[in-house]
DNA sequence: ACTATTGTACTATAGCAATAGTACAATTTA
DNA sequence: TAAATTGTACTATTGCTATAGTACAATAGT
């Protein structure tokens, strides 16, 4: 698994680390009762602050995701769905990276890919949308 | 064209906005010359405050995709490069369609689809990127 | 026992996002 | 000309992100 902080993407750096982590254990490459780097370690790594990871860590253990033992490390916790999930993101990303290739031969650039994809989810979720639309001259 | 703003994604509301913009021009959905709606009206519809909107539309004509004109309004820039755009990115719709219908078929949320998608463009961008993974017991 | 490691918990600071409110300037419309 | 519309430009405030620095608490390893 691997991590590239996107300070330029507007989306804060400790969302960006939270979403990897959940990444990785979807995909198993981090798997149930394996620890994760030490926090000082990781923010070294990513040449970021030491709270900012703490954070991370803190949300993803409210969220059952991790567990934190003081003195010890963190640890991917072991719930059964977190590995169930595994299979079908793994069986999924064949689909997407294929999308992805079409796309790239198509002509697009990441940001369009993004503002593309974004846009078709938007789509899925519906409800109470508001229109953007030009105005009559 | 629609738009609604994803407050809890962590994106900040004018970024947003402006990517909704863009991809609008992209898709064809706003063209060359056509007037966007008035800031006041924009922020009453979508309920965040005009210096917001004021900011997207600045930012937008600072990077030449539309153009302010005081007493007039907001207009989309006429460069031919965001027309050409147009029909690549229309192009593309069907394949990230298709490939959002498989994702969802196979069982993934939103969230789980955002992520393999990011993964996939953190992918496709390579660089130096740091290694995140567990440490050994 | 001692030491190193790991998470926890503060304070303080700087910057950005978003809001609220007000006033002004340029253009269009009646 | 007068009024309405539209963008522009401020100030002020609140909250979150991220950083820096320090200290403490629990656990593991020797």
């Amino acid at each position: 698994m691997f991590f590239k902080p996107n300070a330029s993407s507007g989306v804060p750096i400790y969302v960006q680390l939270m979403e990897q982590v959940k990444h990785a254990i979807e995909t198993g490459a981090l798997r149930a009762g394996e620890q994760l780097p030490a926090i000082r370690k990781v923010a070294e790594d990513l040449v970021i602050n030491p709270n900012t990871v703490a954070k991370v860590y803190r949300e993803l253990e409210h969220e059952g995701v991790i567990e934190l033992r003081q003195g010890s490390g963190a640890f991917v916790a072991d719930r059964r769905r977190g590995q169930a999930r595994a299979s079908s993101v793994i069986d999924a990303r064949p689909v997407i990276r294929n999308a992805v290739a079409r796309l790239l031969a198509l002509g697009l650039n990441e940001e369009e890919m993004r503002r593309l994809f974004e846009a078709e989810l938007t789509r899925l979720r519906e409800g109470a949308v508001t229109e953007f639309a030009p105005r009559k001259r």
